[in-house]
DNA sequence: TGAGCTACCTAAACCCTTTAGGTTTCAGCC
DNA sequence: GGCTGAAACCTAAAGGGTTTAGGTAGCTCA
């Protein structure tokens, strides 16, 4: 009988893969050790426990979205990069729904002090520093920020806002016009 | 034995009731049946699965949102309605945060053509209308709203925001002065 | 009062998680 | 080449949850 020769990292990969292709709620333990050719039990060598196994794609994910982003923003400054950081979460949602609806969920402490983590708010504050706020207003805008890109993408992952004309690329384009809008004027 | 009385909108109380204690996750089956001194088989004659259950608290979610939104925006009108209508959600998901995760989540087609989803619609779009948009845009000022709404209190309620300093009020109420500002000068 | 509907029950199949402890495989070293 | 120890993997089992099928008891109303 071949080793699978797994790893902690392996495992998640796959549990990523999962997700992005039957949902969040398909990554189970069964179903990943199914897929290796291994015994559910097994896996819990390389993963201390399932919740313990999203937050490895919880972090994954923020890692990956962190490389999208700053090969986005380049050398760009102002709304070019803010659409790019923009575009570039809405390009990762679409393209691994999965990794995307995992990172919706709660983070561990752990992940919140990842480097990935880290990563993702250094470039977003880097973005914005471009529209020379107040620097005790940064945090504010950051925040709105992401919820309006959060916010846009999640309602259009779950369908709240149908398939309804017209479609939801004008009203993204609408949606980071504002933003540009309101971070150039900020009282 | 007494006959515990059960009926859907019962059973769909109880487990918004218990989402509001100890999480979407905890809405099982199971934990219900023991809640009413009941076999967990027995309630597969008044809601049809899981799923099914979840919808159900779906919907009875957007009835009780609907009826607090208006209640906050009242006779208001522009600025006042719009925060009226944006604490009515802020208010109901700090108060009922299982309820509100279970908004969050996707709704089924038969929820999104249910009266309350249409009442909150006819709301939101009423207190829009008191911006005077061209009729075309309402769609897209619609869509921004909710996502920038639901995507801050999202990231508030998952610990996105951390509990650093400045408090997110401030963060909020920003957000809010963002919105009224682009609605009112919107393109 | 008893017929019938409905509320509720038992039983059972099936799946997932997690722990405990045993066995196989393999790299590296005498 | 054979031994050894650490991983990697396995079996077994307990504990929950979901769901279906078919049976029983309680309430209502003719």
């Amino acid at each position: 009988m071949a080793r699978a020769n797994l790893t902690p990292a392996v495992v998640v990969a796959a549990a990523a893969d999962l997700a992005d292709r039957e949902g969040v709620d398909a990554i189970t333990l069964s179903a990943l050790a199914r897929g290796f050719g291994v015994q559910t039990a097994s896996l819990y060598s390389h993963v201390r426990d399932r919740a313990a196994l999203l937050d490895g794609v919880h972090e994954l994910a923020l890692g990956e979205l962190a490389d999208r982003i700053a090969e986005g923003i380049g050398g760009r400054s102002g709304r070019d990069a803010l659409v790019a950081l923009a575009e570039a979460h809405r390009d990762y949602a679409g393209a691994f729904p999965g990794r995307w609806a995992v990172l919706l969920r709660p983070a561990a402490a752990s992940t919140v002090r990842s480097a990935s983590a880290g990563r993702v708010a250094a470039l977003t504050l880097a973005m914005l520093r471009g529209y020379h706020l107040p620097e005790s207003e940064l945090v504010h805008a950051t925040r709105l920020l992401a919820a309006t890109v959060n916010g846009f993408l999640a309602l259009e992952a779950n369908g709240s806002f149908g398939h309804r004309e017209p479609s939801t690329d004008i009203s993204w384009g609408r949606a980071l016009d504002a933003l540009d809008t309101v971070f150039r004027s900020w009282a």
